[in-house]
DNA sequence: GTCTATATCTTGATAGAC
DNA sequence: GTCTATCAAGATATAGAC
């Protein structure tokens, strides 16, 4: 309208960045990538690329909160219930299985975000909090429902399928003829009643 | 004798070389740490350290080659068997609890040497396919002395109590709270019979 | 066996023109 | 919005003295 709609202005630029930059940090890791690669790969200087994401590890966490968006974990993942959202865990190793790139980013990242000093520690603190808490309610709704076998802790249950799924991806990655959904439905259905 | 012992003159040297790289690799992995950081920390200039170990990946292996055999792994894990073996990984990760820094070693390495062009990443996949080898052959053991729950098979039981150690390692760095050899030991015993 | 000194390259980031 | 030019700091590695 009277307005303008320079907001989004180079927004296709931001797209290429935050594509690339996902690309060459599931690589090479956030330390293993320097920005004028990056740059480089998207045709553009390193100064360029900066002008968009002042540092390094600004065009890190904004590369994660895109896939956060994209991937809708809010969305998809709070809706779900019990046994639905386990089958979405398999669904979902499955796909990643189609995405290589995607698995590199989280296996590699997540290794090197143990570290406090890492950019990314404190997102991945988060994201295991609040993806073993929701693994956890799903197994305790199976388990209320009278679906999961007896003598499984809800809680422990979810610590394991989530360590599960983050080792087979390293497996996967040294290996890619294994099945990472395959062993991970193994898993689950040995689990429920 | 009649001869020179000068064969381990600056062993002690190494043996220190090698004890701080560990540490300092675990700290920030292989991509994130200097050669000129490891030097220091030894007393050492980066040229007198690579005087004794030329490059910086001949550092790294010269690193996992002296865990291998310290640890013994050809040793104490060929003499295992069936469920002893499981039992000794389920003890291993109550070791490792008290031992961050090799857990950080592997956890952060294994993640690094997915990409084909890190200089550790043909030693990862050996470790794999030999650790995955040995823990079905415990669990084709354990299967034949009637120990093993009816569905369970022994090439996939080993896939996933492989990729649980690895992903529990990540959870454990991320919070220390949580206990591995718990959550390890859970998953085995829900397996036998 | 360890050093100083240095060569060479790459890094993240900034200044300022266009 | 993208560039050139540049900086200061860090990297691996080598040469050669002691």
């Amino acid at each position: 309208m009277s307005g303008h709609e320079l907001t989004d202005r180079g927004a296709g630029t931001r797209a290429l960045i935050l594509d690339t930059a996902l690309a060459a940090f599931a690589e090479s890791g956030y330390r293993g990538t320097s920005v004028r690669d990056i740059a480089t790969r998207c045709g553009l200087t390193h100064p360029a690329l900066l002008y968009h994401f002042p540092t390094k590890a600004d065009l890190l966490m904004a590369v994660l909160r895109r896939r956060d968006d994209a991937e809708g974990r809010a969305a998809g993942f709070a809706d779900l219930r019990g046994a639905a959202l386990l089958d979405h865990l398999v669904a979902t190793a499955r796909l990643n299985a189609g995405r290589p790139g995607v698995v590199e980013l989280y296996a590699t990242l997540s290794a090197e975000a143990t570290d406090p000093g890492h950019p990314a520690h404190a997102y991945f603190v988060d994201r295991y909090a609040n993806l073993r808490a929701s693994v956890a309610r799903a197994y305790a709704e199976v388990a209320h429902d009278g679906g999961l076998r007896p003598g499984i802790d809800p809680a422990t249950a979810a610590r394991q399928l989530v360590a599960l799924m983050d080792g087979l991806q390293i497996q996967w990655l040294l290996d890619p003829s294994l099945d990472m959904a395959e062993a991970i439905e193994a898993h689950v259905g040995a689990q429920l009643a």
